[in-house]
DNA sequence: AAAGTACGGGG
DNA sequence: GTGTACGTACTTT
C-alpha cells in the first residue's frame, strides 16, 4: 500500500522578486540547481493613528464600511521619533495589498486633523521589513504544496560585503540603431540578443514580428530583459501591436499578474525641467531599461543589485527610482525594525538637492575663488565623504539637534545642541554605507583580479550616490527625517572644517590657490608628494574628518569668466595629474549639449596637453594643436561629418507653444509638435543647425527625426564652437579667438 | 540692454 | 507650503 504525501518543498536560492498579489505577495525565487519557482505568501499591511479614545468609535465606523479588508487592531505603544517617547496609537490593518494606499486615503479624508503613521509604506516594502528579507537575499526558503511561503532561512544579510548573486538569464532588445532616441528615428527595427548572439527582426507584418520575438522569449526564457527605451517607446508598441493583431505577448513570466505601467511625468527639479518616462515593468522576470535608470547608468547591474539589497527596494522598482527614494527606504526599514513610527510624508513636489546644490544656492559651503589662469605643481586635496562623515561624527540627525535631553554648544556658529544620549537614525543608517564603501573602495584598489576590482568599483559607486543625496535629504523641508536645523548644523561644521583644513596648510607655508567646498588646491615652491600626504594627516588629525591626497598636477588651468574675462569662475577648471590622467569640470567635453564633434575636437586637444609637463611645453605644443583642429575642420568644411557628430541635445523646458523666444529648441520643439511627435517638457530636443542666420535656411535648425543628409549644416556656427572650445584653453597662454581662427584660415 | 533659455554638480 | 537654486554662457527680442 502506498500513500501519497504532499510535503513542503525546500529550495536553496535567491529571493529574487516580490509583487503585490489578492490578498499578499507573490515571490519568485532562483534555485541554486537552476529552478524558478514562484510562491505566495499572504500578508496584511497596517497603518497608525494618533488618536484619541473619544474618537476611536468614528475609526471604527470607517472600518466597518471596508468590512472584511480593514480591522481595528489595538491600541500600540511605539516610538514617536522626535522625542524618542513611546505614545499611544490606533493599529489599523487593510487586508489588501493591492490597494492599500486607497483605504488610507479613505480613512484620511475623515480623519483630517489625525496625525497617521506608516499609511504611505508600499505594503510590498512593508513585507520585507517585517520578514527580514530584501531582493536577491540568499538562504533556504520553504514552499507549501499549495504554493505558500510557510518559512525561510536566509543565510545573507542586506548589509553583507561578500555575498553570491544568481546567474541569470539576460535577454537584450533594443533598436538596431542606437545614439539617437528612437523618437529621433524613422523607422525603428529591434534587435535581440541572448547568448552571445543577436537577431535583427526585421519582420513583413505585425503577426510576424510578434511571432518570432515570443520565440526568442520562450527559447531564452530570460531572468532580466534589458533594453534600450523599452519603458517609453518599444514595449508600450509591441503591446499595441499585440492587442491589434491578437497575438498575446509572452512578456510575463507570471501570465496572471498584468504588467505594471506608470505615467510619464514632467516635474521641476531645482531650476531644471526633468521628464521621466513612464515605467514598464514585468512580473516573474526583470525589465530594465538602461535609457530610464540612473543607477545602472552610473554604476551598471552591480550597482543596482547592491542598492536593492541594501534599501530593500525590488531590483525593478529600484532602477527606477531616484537615489533619495533608495535612501530614505534604508531609514524606513531602520525605523520600521525599531518600532518608530514613521510620519506620513507630504506631497514631494521637488528632488531632493544634491550637496553640491545646496551648497552653492544656501552659502552654506564654502567656495574661494581660484587663482586665474595656468599653475604647475599644483596638489589637490579632498575631503573623502565630508559631509556623511561630519553627520556620523557629530551624531547629526533630526531627532538629535536640539533635543530635549542635552544642553551643550557644540555646533560651531550656532547655538544648537547635540543629543549625546541617543544615536540618530541619519548616522545609524550612513554608518553601514560609510562602513561598506570604506570596505569595498579598499578591495578595489587591493584586488589583483580586474574582474573582481570593476565589481567593487560599481558597488562602491552605487553607494557614493546614497552619500552624496544624504546631505540634500536632511535639509529637504518635505521628507520625513529631515530637518533645517540639522542641515544648518552640517553647513557649520563643514565651513569649520574647511575653514581650519585651509588655515593649516597656509601656517604650513602654502599658497590656497582654489577651493570649492571639500576640494583644496595647494601650492609651495619645491613640495612633493610626501609633503602634501603629511599634510593630509596633519589636518585629518586635527579636524578629525579624512582629507586625503588626491594628486598633483603637471598643469592646472582655471580659465576667466567668458563674460567677464577679468574674474575667474569657480566650478570650471582642467588639469593634468602627474599621472597622465586629466580632471576636467564644466569645459565642453564634459556637457551634455556639446555636439560629438566639437567634443571630440576639444577631447583631442586635451589629450596632446596632457603630454606637456609644464606650461612651458604646453607653448611649445601650439602648432601641433594646431594642426589637429586643422585636420576636423577640413573634414567639417568638405561636408563629410557624420550627420550623428553634429546633433544637440538639449532639454525643452516647457510645451512647444508655449515660448517666448523662437531660439533652436523652441524652433525644434514647434516642428516636431507640427509633425504629431510633440516633445514634452523636460524630454530632449535633438537637432542640427542647419544655418543659424536663416538667410539661407528660415528654419535654421532642424530636428533629427526630419534630417536628409542634402540639409548640410552650418559649416561656420559648428566652426565658431570648436574655436571657442579651443579658445578656452589657449586663450590664458596668449592666444586669443582671432589669433587661432587666423591660423586655421577662418574668418573671425 | 534686458529677457529668455539651458547647463552643471558628486566620482 | 501650489513653489521651484544660482551662476555662467549664450541667443533672441
Amino acid at each position: 500500500m502506498q500513500t501519497i504525501v504532499h510535503r513542503n518543498r525546500s529550495i536553496k536560492g535567491w529571493l529574487f522578486d516580490v509583487y503585490p498579489s489578492p490578498s499578499g505577495v507573490t515571490l519568485w525565487f532562483i534555485s541554486e540547481t537552476g529552478g524558478r519557482i514562484s510562491a505566495h505568501a499572504p500578508f496584511v499591511p497596517k497603518f497608525y493613528i494618533r488618536i484619541d479614545e473619544n474618537s476611536f468609535a468614528l475609526v471604527k465606523k470607517i472600518a466597518s464600511r471596508f468590512k472584511g479588508r480593514c480591522k481595528i487592531s489595538a491600541w500600540k505603544e511605539m516610538i514617536e521619533i522626535y522625542s524618542g517617547e513611546f505614545i499611544k496609537v490606533l493599529e489599523v490593518y487593510v487586508n489588501d495589498t493591492i490597494n492599500f494606499g486607497k483605504y488610507v486615503k479613505a480613512f484620511e479624508a475623515e480623519l483630517p486633523y489625525y496625525v497617521f503613521f506608516n499609511s504611505d509604506l508600499s505594503p510590498v516594502q512593508m513585507f520585507l521589513f517585517e520578514n527580514d528579507l530584501f531582493p536577491l537575499a540568499y538562504g533556504e526558503y520553504v514552499i507549501s504544496p499549495d504554493g505558500k511561503l510557510v518559512a525561510q532561512n536566509i543565510e545573507d544579510r542586506f548589509d553583507a560585503i561578500d555575498y553570491k548573486l544568481p546567474p541569470l538569464s539576460i535577454m537584450i532588445i533594443k533598436p538596431s540603431i542606437l545614439g539617437i532616441a528612437p523618437k529621433y528615428q524613422q523607422n525603428i527595427t529591434i534587435e535581440v540578443g541572448y547568448d552571445n548572439r543577436s537577431y535583427v527582426i526585421n519582420a513583413d507584418s505585425a503577426q510576424e514580428l510578434l511571432t518570432r520575438l515570443n520565440f526568442h522569449i520562450e527559447r531564452c526564457d530570460p531572468d532580466l530583459i534589458i533594453t534600450h527605451f523599452g519603458d517609453e517607446i518599444i514595449l508600450p508598441w509591441l503591446t499595441l501591436l499585440a492587442d491589434k493583431v491578437k497575438v498575446p505577448i509572452k512578456l510575463n513570466r507570471d501570465p496572471s499578474a498584468p504588467f505594471v505601467r506608470t505615467r510619464d511625468v514632467s516635474y521641476w527639479s531645482y531650476g531644471q525641467i526633468v521628464h521621466k518616462a513612464g515605467s514598464f515593468e514585468l512580473a516573474g522576470r526583470w525589465h530594465l531599461d538602461v535609457e530610464n535608470s540612473f543607477i545602472i547608468d552610473q554604476s551598471d547591474l552591480a550597482g543596482l543589485f547592491e542598492l536593492a539589497r541594501l534599501t530593500r527596494i525590488p531590483v525593478q522598482r529600484q532602477a527606477r527610482e531616484t537615489i533619495g527614494t533608495g535612501l530614505s527606504s534604508l531609514q524606513l526599514a531602520w525605523a520600521y525594525s525599531h518600532n518608530i513610527l514613521i510620519p506620513a510624508k507630504k506631497q514631494e513636489w521637488e528632488q531632493f538637492k544634491s550637496a553640491y546644490q545646496l551648497l552653492l544656492s544656501d552659502r552654506g559651503g564654502l567656495i574661494f575663488s581660484p587663482k586665474m589662469g595656468y599653475h604647475e605643481n599644483v596638489a589637490e586635496l579632498d575631503f573623502a565623504s565630508m559631509y556623511p562623515s561630519l553627520m556620523c561624527i557629530h551624531n547629526i540627525s533630526p531627532e538629535t539637534v536640539n533635543c530635549k535631553c542635552c544642553s551643550n554648544q557644540k555646533v560651531p556658529e550656532l547655538r544648537y545642541t547635540l543629543c549625546e544620549n541617543r544615536k540618530g537614525i541619519v548616522p545609524e543608517t550612513l554608518e553601514t554605507i560609510l562602513k561598506k564603501r570604506a570596505e569595498y573602495k579598499k578591495r578595489e584598489k587591493d584586488s589583483r583580479s580586474e574582474s573582481e576590482r570593476i565589481e567593487y568599483h560599481k558597488r562602491q559607486t552605487a553607494l557614493k550616490w546614497l552619500l552624496v543625496t544624504c546631505f540634500g535629504y536632511l535639509g529637504y523641508k518635505n521628507a520625513r527625517f529631515g530637518r533645517i536645523e540639522a542641515h544648518e548644523a552640517v553647513n557649520a561644521f563643514s565651513r569649520d572644517a574647511f575653514l581650519r583644513a585651509k588655515s593649516i596648510a597656509e601656517k604650513r607655508g602654502y599658497e590656497i590657490i582654489h577651493g570649492i567646498v571639500d576640494c583644496l588646491w595647494l601650492k609651495k615652491n619645491g613640495a612633493g608628494p610626501d609633503d602634501y600626504r603629511k599634510l593630509s594627516e596633519e589636518i585629518s588629525k586635527e579636524i578629525g574628518v579624512n582629507i586625503s591626497f588626491e594628486g598633483m598636477y603637471k598643469w592646472i588651468l582655471f580659465p576667466n569668466s567668458r563674460t567677464d574675462p577679468e574674474i575667474p569662475v569657480a566650478n570650471r577648471y582642467v588639469g593634468a595629474y602627474t599621472n597622465g590622467e586629466l580632471k576636467v569640470r564644466g569645459l565642453e567635453v564634459r556637457r551634455g549639449d556639446t555636439p560629438l564633434f566639437v567634443r571630440k575636437v576639444q577631447a583631442d586637444v586635451l589629450e596632446l596637453m596632457t603630454n606637456a609637463s609644464t606650461i612651458k611645453e604646453l607653448k611649445l605644443m601650439i602648432p601641433e594643436i594646431i594642426q589637429v583642429i586643422k585636420m576636423h575642420l577640413e573634414k567639417l568644411r568638405a561636408g563629410r561629418v557624420e550627420p550623428l557628430e553634429l546633433v544637440i541635445r538639449r532639454t525643452i523646458s516647457k510645451e512647444a507653444d508655449e515660448y517666448e523666444n523662437s531660439n533652436l529648441e523652441a524652433i525644434v520643439a514647434k516642428a516636431m509638435a507640427e509633425a504629431g511627435v510633440a516633445l514634452k517638457p523636460g524630454e530632449t530636443a535633438e537637432y542640427i543647425i542647419i544655418d543659424s542666420t536663416g538667410k539661407r535656411y528660415p528654419g535654421k535648425a532642424k530636428p533629427f527625426l526630419f534630417y536628409q543628409p542634402e540639409d548640410g549644416y552650418d559649416t561656420y556656427k559648428y566652426t565658431e564652437f570648436v574655436i571657442k572650445s579651443v579658445e578656452i584653453l589657449l586663450g590664458p597662454l596668449g592666444y586669443n579667438y582671432s589669433w587661432i581662427a587666423e591660423q586655421l584660415n577662418v574668418s573671425a
